[in-house]
DNA sequence: CCCGATTGTCACAGAAATGTCATTCAACAC
DNA sequence: GTGTTGAATGACATTTCTGTGACAATCGGG
């Protein structure tokens, strides 16, 4: 599965030049001008990474920025600033609410698509083929296998872009309604039981060797991955 | 407890400003100038963030990040390079070698700072301030922890909700209506005395260990929670 | 086409959390 | 000191939520 990428950048052709190179890195890539019709698309589409102008027309980017960063569905997604204003004051400005990094125009396209890399490398490692390992479990997204200490696991699709998803926000509670936006196909109409169902399923093939549970149950809110 | 960086830089005088910035931001600082000892001092004390220059004496940056990246302990500790060198390859090659950031000097301290900052909310969410802490009581509303001390308290989620609400305001005091408000449904026709209970319970849970009441009684008013 | 693996739903059991009430206790006014 | 009022407490019935096993539908590979 690739990444996705949400470019917002109102000059058109400039959004064609980041479009056109973060497809050839092999990315999904959406794009707006208007900062409302960002703030919808995130919402709908929770792509992966955004590049966000600071000047755009309808709302500005920073203010963008920092609705995405009050809403929870929408608080952790990695946001490249990109803009003409070179000021010290506008780059902490940026970065304090919330932005992951700030590029300053003109900028080397090379450069932009290391720097989003990064960002991705650390927030979802198994998009970039990392081994994502949390104590004595250890996931491997390009081979799909998972370990526990020195047995193999088997698990199946769905589990395991469970435990993925697990794997990826250690120490966060997710609602069911979460994890059903991200194990599942998007706007999926199943019912939120059956995450339930799942989650035993997923429980009981990683602690059949008897060590403890890391998913904690979190009543009336969801489930959460433990790292030790 | 507050997140320790480690600084990688020669240049004394450079190293001193970056550790007195560091430091009153907060954060635990170590410093050293030497690569070898660098490595050597992550692996011991497991720094939150490191920085790093390019160019130090005994192993260039680029290849202490290497091995950083290498060994399992250590490859998830957040790097910003720091370099004299503006070229657009060298920025590359830092990014796609595992540095999360990539700063060139001369820098801003404060934007510096402030991309320090951003790192370290992405990837340790609890050292960034997310987590409400009044005296010896920590709430962490993203894991959905509790703890006093260092003991681990469990809360139900009204009880969960309901501290958070006092933790939030402290030093206030608050009616049993506003409580509801806040804490139950929007216009829930609950008895107010149930708020009684609830705060019992939650009282009960929060001072199991002999500690003092932080939770105030406001006869005819209501409640406040105490901070120390 | 057949078979095993996977998946979504359901019903039920058990556990945890919640709201109410009667009673006891503490603060305040006189 | 006494009476009044508001708050704390313990018990309890009820509701809500989660865990679990079973089952039918679906999928995919031989």
């Amino acid at each position: 599965m690739n990444a996705s990428v949400l470019v917002v950048e109102d000059d058109a052709a400039l959004c064609e030049l980041l479009t056109w190179n973060l497809s050839a890195e092999g990315y999904e890539v959406r794009s707006t001008g208007d900062g409302e019709e960002a703030l919808l698309m995130v919402r709908e589409q929770q792509p992966d990474a955004i590049i966000l102008d600071w000047m755009i027309e309808q709302v500005p980017g920073i203010e963008v920025c920092r609705q995405l960063r009050k809403d929870k569905e929408t608080a952790r997604i990695p946001i490249v600033m990109l803009t003409a204003r070179g000021e010290e004051e506008d780059r902490i400005r940026g970065l304090k609410t919330g932005a992951d990094d700030y590029v300053t125009k003109p900028f080397s396209p090379r450069e932009l698509m290391a720097r989003i890399e990064a960002l991705l490398r650390r927030s979802q490692p198994s998009l970039a083929g990392e081994t994502l390992r949390i104590g004595d479990l250890e996931l491997d997204p390009v081979s799909h296998r998972v370990r526990r200490g020195e047995e193999a696991i088997h698990l199946g699709p769905t589990e395991f872009r469970l435990l993925r998803y697990f794997m990826e926000r250690p120490n966060r509670v997710v609602s069911r309604h979460q994890i059903l936006d991200g194990v599942w196909d998007m706007d999926t109409d199943i019912d939120e039981r059956t995450v339930d169902v799942h989650i035993r399923r997923l429980r009981k093939a990683i602690n059949s060797s008897g060590e403890g549970d890391p998913i904690r149950t979190v009543r009336g809110a969801g489930y959460s991955f433990e790292a030790a």
